[in-house]
DNA sequence: CCTCCGGGGAGAGAGA
DNA sequence: CTCTCTCTCCCCGGAG
């Protein structure tokens, strides 16, 4: 089924990004260009009505818009970099605030990039994570009460080990490959795909799949800053070099687990 | 040497 | 049952 899908897939964005690629001058064409092109690099599975996401130029996220019908209740009007002294709250208090999540059909289950951007709203949690830069998306960890997060995060998950910062920062590792998040050359740093940044702050809860497109840039660089004029130095960002393409996509995601 | 942090392999568990 | 996705566990290496 993928293989029939990322030949038509293949095909299609490589024949709308060249057009792009030729006709525009323009720097939020040349951005959109490159959600698309590392959509039909890294995401095989988007389907092909993924166009009908326009890229919402950056800008325009203002900030939150909640339509929150469940806990957790966010304090809007926290600053966007919370370094207000935290509300000592232990972390039994913490974690009763958000039951351990049950799978039940028809809801989907709590990824740790939503639960990070809750907890970056949360103001009992602003002593283990804060906004370094909310307009882009940026996060850091505080050193120092991180394990408490990650701590909150495994109750909240219902497992039955401790969860550990070391722990959960594989799994946003891990989201460095989707491009969910991405790790920030900085310490305990961490960037949201802007794409789901957006789709957190309109409806929390609830990221499709599909709209997880993004620009892959190196970590130091981070979504939303200057973007290469080189496309071939871009294209170099990518494990498999200049000739990262949609094959080299599908072996990344398929051959391991073979 | 020690601690902190980041990286990755392998596998578990849930859902489709 | 199989397969995929998303973690979770564990180990390793580099920096300071």
């Amino acid at each position: 089924m993928w293989a029939f899908r990322m030949d038509f897939l293949s095909q299609d964005f490589q024949d709308a990004i060249d057009v792009i690629q030729r006709q525009s001058d323009d720097q939020h064409y040349e951005t959109e260009f490159k959600y698309y092109e590392t959509l039909s690099s890294q995401l095989p599975s988007v389907p092909a009505g993924v166009h009908c996401y326009p890229l919402t130029p950056v800008s325009d996220v203002t900030g939150p818009v909640y339509n929150c019908t469940e806990p957790p209740s966010w304090d809007h009007s926290i600053a966007d970099v919370s370094l207000a002294p935290p509300t000592p709250t232990s972390i039994p208090q913490l974690c009763s605030m958000f039951p351990p999540q049950r799978s039940s059909k028809g809801r989907k289950k709590l990824r740790l990039y939503e639960y990070l951007h809750e907890a970056l709203h949360d103001v009992n949690m602003a002593d283990s994570i804060q906004w370094a830069d909310r307009s882009t998306g940026t996060f850091h960890f505080v050193s120092k009460n991180k394990e408490k997060l990650a701590e909150c995060w495994g109750t909240r998950k219902g497992n039955r080990k401790m969860m550990t910062y070391q722990k959960m920062a594989r799994a946003l590792r891990n989201y460095s490959r989707t491009g969910e998040i991405i790790k920030v050359r900085r310490k305990l740093t961490y960037q949201f795909n802007p794409v789901i940044l957006q789709r957190l702050n309109h409806t929390p809860g609830h990221t499709p799949r599909e709209t997880v497109f993004h620009q892959y840039v190196p970590a130091d660089q981070g979504f939303y800053s200057t973007v290469p004029s080189d496309w071939n130095n871009w294209y170099g960002q990518f494990p498999c070099q200049g000739e990262y393409d949609l094959t080299c996509a599908l072996s990344q995601s398929n051959g391991t687990k073979a």
